[in-house]
DNA sequence: ATAGTTTTACCGAACGGTCAGTAAAATTCT
DNA sequence: AGAATTTTACTGACCGTTCGGTAAAACTAT
């Protein structure tokens, strides 16, 4: 039966905006069923629990993120551009897709947590991504774009956090100028 | 009457610390009895709902953290120590009182709320410390420390959001230099 | 007919919160 | 002083509701 292919992906995209909204503790799945126009035990069809359907939705949403910040990237040459590129299309993200970008602060806190291994699998996926940006900003550093004495993690993780913490894109600016003058190699 | 008083403060700290570990949904009231080592009728003896038990459990955070930063703060003339000063004793909070960390760094995010007005005053009794630290910054523009480019609030809330990512103080140090560079009136 | 999809009906456990009652401390009365 | 009364601190049993999750019936398209 072919007729709806698109619900498995309906009910990602509305546990997303609940989650995002609320928080994981803070959303039901009776909720996230109402989003979706659902029955709640349909989403148990496609999902074996909810922290199944969480992880599918963080995935999904880093997935989106990830290809969305080095895409462009990649099409650059110079290092310095590069990065500059990356913290631009950072902050498109994250005043755009402000789902995500709430579902990322949100639950970030929980990667401290050790009790559930579900969490786990949540904080690689994130960290595979802050690595990626890293390596970045470590290579930048070997070709004396950055200044020599900026630890490559410290530096993605300050961008990572601080050019999130809203959804205002001319307070991202600002703060993405003061991050940028604190990383550049003085002449 | 059994026993004798701080059962409400100790209350009020077993709270904080279920909060921090699992955010305010993921505790119920019943945990916190049992870290409170105490019955959960007896908590809503001294607190009338869990909304009102997590704001003055927040409140009662706010209040330590703006004695931290800003006592020592006002015994210094330069504004360019104390602002130094501010950055540092921030540091030394988030990384040692790790309780009050965790639970600024998960509950922040509800400040978009406005379905419960709870969450209202949460939101305030941040903002009012974000203004202190956004007012120093002004005043130290004013003197000419600080480059007259930055925007004080955007500032305030890059240092707010920046040195809170982690807990290990090293990491936090080299955040804090890159910040401070990119604050500073370039010489 | 059959496999894939969705709904109905239900479950035990846990949730936030309430309430009648109680023992001890504090206060008032004599 | 000591008896009588009021207030404070605390408990256990319980309420209605909602939670995450399940079994199986019912529908739909091939």
């Amino acid at each position: 039966m072919r007729k709806k292919i698109n619900t498995k992906q309906k009910i990602i995209e509305a546990a997303r905006k609940s989650f995002a909204e609320k928080g994981y503790n803070g959303v039901s799945m009776s909720e996230i069923a109402k989003e979706a126009k659902v029955k709640k035990a349909l989403i148990y069809y496609y999902f074996p629990s909810k922290e199944e359907l969480f992880y599918e939705v963080w995935h999904y949403s880093m997935d989106e993120l990830e290809t969305h910040l080095f895409n462009e990237v990649e099409n650059e040459n110079m290092y310095l551009k590069k990065l500059k590129k990356l913290l631009k299309s950072y902050i498109d993200f994250m005043t755009n897709k402000t789902e995500v970008q709430r579902i990322i602060l949100r639950e970030r806190v929980n990667f401290s947590r050790t009790d559930q291994d579900s969490w786990k699998r949540v904080k690689d996926r994130y960290m595979s991504l802050r690595e990626r940006v890293s390596n970045l900003i470590e290579e930048s550093k070997n070709l004396e774009v950055i200044d020599s004495n900026v630890d490559s993690n410290d530096a993605a993780d300050l961008i990572l956090n601080g050019l999130s913490s809203s959804n205002d894109p001319r307070s991202l600016e600002n703060i993405r100028e003061i991050i940028w003058r604190g990383l550049v190699k003085n002449e």
